[in-house]
This record gives C-alpha cells, sequence and structure tokens, in this order.
DNA sequence: AAGAATACTTCGTGATATGATGTATTACAC
DNA sequence: GTGTAATACATCATATCACGAAGTATTCTT
C-alpha cells in the first residue's frame, strides 16, 4: 500500500492491536500482517511515539529466558482511537469527493 | 483533521479538483476546501511534485493582468486516481479491523 | 552443527504538510 | 483617494514519520 495512505491508520492499528490484551511487539506485528505489511523498525518507532505520548505503558517480562516488552494501552490510547472513528466521517467525505463522477464542475 | 491522516489524499483530492475542468490554484483551494483544508504553500508544494511525477500539466495565462496556472490532468493523473480507489479496499480493511469489537483475542 | 525463528534496538534517509514571509495586482468600502 | 481585503503565486525552514539496513542475543528445528 502507498506509504502515505498508511499514515494515520498504523497508529490506531497498533493500538487497536493491544486494546483487548496485553502484547509485545513480534505478536503485534503477526496480528497486523493479515491487514497491512509493517516491518520491526516502523512498529518499534510507533511503540516509542505512543509510549511517550502516555496512550501506552511498558511492562518488561521474562520468558523462556528472553526478554520480552509487554505493552498496555491507556485511557489515552483508547480516547485516541475513538477520536480516529470521529475523524473517519470527514475521511469518508474526501473519498467520496474524489470517487463522484463530475468533479468540481456540478 | 489529523495531518497523517490528510496524507495520501490530498494529491488525490487537488487531482480531483482538475479532473473535469482545468483549474489554477486559488480556485483549486476553494473548490477543496468543504472537503479539506488546504492551505496555499502546501497546494504549490502538491501541484509541483504532481507536475514532476507527470500527473499534470501547466499552462500560464494572462487573466485581467494577472498571471494565473491553469493545471489540466494527464493520462497519468487519472490513472492515479484509479490506482488510489483500488488501494482504498486496503484501507477499508483497517478500518473494520480498528472498529471491530473483540481486537486480537479471537 | 546450522539455520530459522523469536525479540528488541539504533541509525540514516527520503517524503511531505505547514507556517511564515514575500511579491504584485485588482476590487471595494469609507 | 486611501486603506483593506481578495486574488495569485513562490520560497524556505521545520517537524513528523515510515522504512531499510544492520546489529545483538537467545531458542527451536532439522
Amino acid at each position: 500500500m502507498d506509504i502515505q495512505l498508511k499514515r494515520g491508520l498504523l497508529d490506531v492499528c497498533v493500538l487497536t492491536a493491544i486494546k483487548n490484551e496485553d502484547s509485545y511487539g513480534y505478536k503485534i506485528i503477526k496480528d497486523v500482517k493479515p491487514y497491512t505489511e509493517l516491518s520491526e523498525s516502523t512498529l518499534y518507532t510507533i511503540l516509542k511515539r505512543l509510549e511517550t505520548a502516555g496512550m501506552l505503558t511498558v511492562r518488561t517480562v521474562e520468558h523462556d529466558g528472553r526478554l520480552r516488552k509487554y505493552y498496555r494501552i491507556t485511557d489515552e490510547g483508547l480516547e485516541r482511537i475513538e477520536e480516529f472513528k470521529k475523524e473517519w466521517k470527514e475521511v469518508m467525505q474526501i473519498y467520496q469527493f474524489v470517487t463522484k463522477e463530475g468533479g468540481c464542475n456540478d
């Protein structure tokens, strides 16, 4: 998919992936894969950004001798998803502008 | 609207505004305004980019002593709009992932 | 023993929306 | 007739962000 089109989608996508159950990097990538490709470098950048923004919290857990960082969504994170849904109406209006026949001369 | 969400929408928005009738900067801004805010600096950046990409052509016309640059869409530009429509299916899948209840544990 | 899978990190790069600022003309209100 | 808004386009610096590349380290599979 076009990179620009993904922007604004990825953040909420990641938040959705941890919404109902705490999750960690590798699992998030796999959960999101059916919907959109998400590289590790991209994901960890996003996770860091969301953490800084207070939309999720992190805790480190040892699992089979390996460290895993589990991410949990916060109230701000849930709110972010709701904001996204509200903004989607505007997005759909743009989409309809683009897809309707006639363009601007009507 | 969230800036990130607009990315990937603006280019096709501008192309749509000139799709059925050649147009110029100021008019494009007014035509697109009902759907999304678009500043001059942003628009002229986009127009330059689309021109470089061969998606539109420019011609300068004198109008009341002032110069106007009229933009006309090319076949590549029309194709760009079609590509956008195709990609929209993926966007909607992401949207449904975000809005469906249940998150990842199902 | 070797390679794939798991798991996270860091760095540099390119694309891009936007505010600020500038230039220049025309239309209009007072 | 003067000032202000509207028309019209241009440029620059900045901040945000997705991504590939490369790295570290462990476990599982064959």
